[in-house]
DNA sequence: AATGCGTGGAC
DNA sequence: TGTCCAAGCAT
């Protein structure tokens, strides 16, 4: 790309800057390597509008790194309920832990890249908003305009001419620059070429089928799946359970109950559920038993919120709430 | 290297 | 409605 380009890219970024909770105004000093780190992993497969106000809580909550080290992983884990893929969090704890331990950030993308919960978009991304080392995140966004500029059918050489398109100083700038074109302008389905500042020099733009570009994933079949969860409840408390580690919805807050199958469960219910995870749709049905089960605690019902339980079980435990309502009328 | 891992908004 | 997809990472 031209250097004319890149120009035209970062003005465009500092006409069409959106301000952030995470990020600096161009040409002001960066944000602190937390915040950067903070919202880059809430940002994960995640969108700006979800993550928003999580990100404030969490600041709030947890102002530096420090105290978040120092807080209970139930603490943290109550706090992501909602946000989805709860890796992020176990993450997010143990490599708050390891950077208080050392001190603070390491300001290179190697050293970050080692760090719990940090792969290859999150250390460039670090390295470049926060420290201003020459790295280019490479996200969705920049896989896309990259390809598209292009005209790239192989995503294996995006890194190359994304590094290749980085012009001297202002790394951060022109990270979130390619970023925000990519999801305001660069869209994957209606794609804005007549207001780009790229278009001038975009293959996929002069061939006229930028949708083309990169090539689409093809699409996967979800299965359906089935299970059970118990509603036990006695004088205002609900019996909850904290799931294992590993796996779905690991190490969240949960209502109790047996493995999901694959065949349809039959049982007395007083509510059902469908919810739909990334790779397969889960019926839950929701059955009342008297007796606790296993290791959990006596959550009070008017402070279910505060439980920390994932969009499946809260949904689980609102319906089953209306279905006792309904049984009681 | 292919797969598992959540959720909600846009269309 | 269903389908796509989002500032990916770990294994």
């Amino acid at each position: 790309m031209s250097a004319n380009a890149a120009s035209r890219l970062l003005q465009h970024y500092v006409d069409n800057f959106r301000r952030l909770p995470w990020r600096s105004p161009p040409g002001s000093p960066p944000p602190e390597p937390y915040r950067v780190w903070l919202s880059e992993v809430m940002l994960q497969q995640t969108t700006v509008a979800a993550v928003t106000p999580r990100f404030e809580r969490f600041l709030e909550r947890w102002p530096t790194i420090e105290a978040l080290a120092a807080a209970p992983e139930a603490d943290v884990m109550q706090e992501w309920a909602g946000l989805g893929y709860y890796a992020r969090a176990r993450n997010l704890i143990a490599c708050a832990r390891a950077v208080a331990a050392m001190g603070g950030f390491p300001a290179s993308e190697a050293e970050l890249r080692k760090l719990p919960g940090i792969g290859a978009y999150t250390s460039a991304a670090v390295a470049a908003i926060a420290f201003g080392e020459a790295e280019v995140p490479v996200d969705t966004n920049v896989e896309r305009v990259v390809a598209r500029l292009h005209a790239l059918t192989d995503k294996s050489a995006v890194p190359a001419f994304a590094k290749a398109m980085m012009p001297e100083g202002r790394p951060g700038d022109f990270a979130q620059a390619m970023m925000d074109l990519g999801a305001s302008i660069c869209r994957p389905r209606a794609p804005l070429c007549t207001q780009c500042p790229l278009a001038a020099d975009c293959r996929a733009f002069a061939l006229g089928t930028p949708e083309a570009f990169p090539t689409p994933k093809p699409k996967t079949i979800r299965p359906q799946r089935y299970g059970i969860a118990w509603w036990i409840e006695r004088d205002g408390l609900v019996w909850l359970v904290r799931r294992p580690a590993k796996g779905m919805l690991g190490g969240m807050a949960a209502l109790p109950g047996p493995d999901w199958q694959d065949e349809p469960v039959t049982a007395n219910a007083i509510a059902w559920v469908t919810h739909v995870f990334t790779h397969f749709a889960l019926d839950l049905t929701i059955v009342p038993v008297a007796e606790p089960c296993g290791e959990g605690w006596w959550q009070p019902i008017d402070r279910l919120s505060e439980a920390g339980l994932p969009t499946l079980y809260r949904r689980a435990a609102e319906a089953a709430l209306a279905g006792m309502t309904a049984l009681a009328a």
